[in-house]
DNA sequence: GACAAGATACCGACTGGTTGGTATGTTTCC
DNA sequence: GGAAACATACCAACCAGTCGGTATCTTGTC
């Protein structure tokens, strides 16, 4: 650009520098959820992200790594997410329990059915049989929030007596297990309140695992 | 073929006429199953299946096409094995739901972990965003299946005082839910007994029902 | 604080391979 | 002999990834 020109805007829209890497990674979590990921073109990407693919593969090496980086940048966003919710705040485990069941079940009735749900969930069932580096991406971010169910979940079931048979590790995968299968239902039923449904059912039995 | 050649065998292993379109549907269930939809090309599915493109496109008119027909076909097979399935057998209805709880448990020890899931519910995900036929296709083999549920579980529940809160149809989506969800847990943990946990959990919260 | 020099961030045309789909020819069965 | 069931060659569009180049930022030096 010769030095007197005007500012002249670009036809498409393009974004500040620096931010790049970041627009991406929330497209990819947008783009990827709604569509799947071997249906995501890294044109679709960054088209999304406004961004040219050479930003694209300046930032990661292959489609793979992107993948890779979206699933990480989901778990850390949720994760902070639950973190700050106020369902920590219950004054007995199994009230937390019961809160963050609530939480979830309140976060599907908003949005949109496309919007409901897990990126984590979705890519590990696609990536499961094509690439390693995905699946077990996704397979941490799941299994890492399971984890941190897990320390409410042995208080409550240690107040309750500890029913026979029932441990905190896996009945904290089968809370995630429950959202994951809630998230599939709704999408087959194109109805979202069959996900919520599934969650009632979710909080009666832990209210009578907690209860009994 | 001259008139007097002999019989020349074909370098790549062919099919009998008259069984292109029934290999092709039982190919596609095993591939879209590991591999994914989209990840899955129509000269992998011939491949796989012993038959050219010709033929696939004989009998299907699209990709999209063969993969609503897989979908009605794996719900049609897996229909036709559940109908015949020895869980009827059970004296109440409670037996009935929990055996068939069993049966799905014992339906996930043994193959490999690619091997236990759900076409219907790995597609359904993945085509929710892009294509609504193979979206309802799978949707309707999702339902419809836990539609067959449906009635055990009403007796079951009449049996137990009706307990508040409860109806049959939602707890047979719910049973469904936590099928698909074993499905998704399981391959972010690569490892199937977390599935079978799930499930002992769903007979747990099934027996505390039918008991109380 | 000016300036060279290297590093980082980004651009977009291009490429080789793959994809879903087609056009047309051949075989088999009734 | 005609229709159904294939087979083969082919095509245009698309895709992930490359590459030579440019703009902006950082850093060391004086």
């Amino acid at each position: 650009m010769a030095a007197g020109d005007i500012a002249t805007p670009r036809a498409t829209a393009r974004v500040a520098r620096g931010q790049a890497r970041g627009r991406l990674l929330d497209a990819a979590v947008d783009v990827i959820r709604a569509r799947g990921l071997s249906a995501t073109s890294v044109d679709d990407l960054c088209a999304a992200a406004g961004v040219t693919k050479g930003a694209f593969f300046h930032h990661f090496e292959s489609k793979e790594a992107l993948a890779v980086a979206a699933a990480q940048h989901w778990g850390a966003t949720t994760g902070a997410m639950f973190a700050a919710a106020s369902y920590h705040q219950g004054a007995t485990a199994a009230e937390r329990v019961l809160a963050y069941v609530d939480l979830r079940a309140e976060s599907m009735q908003g949005p949109p059915l496309a919007a409901i749900s897990c990126l984590a969930g979705t890519m590990v069932q696609e990536a499961y049989g094509t690439s390693p580096a995905v699946r077990d991406a996704c397979g941490a971010t799941i299994l890492d929030h399971a984890r941190t169910l897990e320390a409410d979940l042995a208080e409550a079931l240690a107040d309750a007596g500890n029913p026979p048979g029932v441990d905190a590790p896996s009945l904290a995968r089968h809370m995630v297990a429950v959202v994951q299968g809630a998230f599939v239902v709704a999408k087959a039923a194109d109805d979202p309140s069959v996900a919520v449904e599934s969650l009632v059912h979710l909080r009666r039995y832990l209210a009578l695992l907690f209860g009994a």
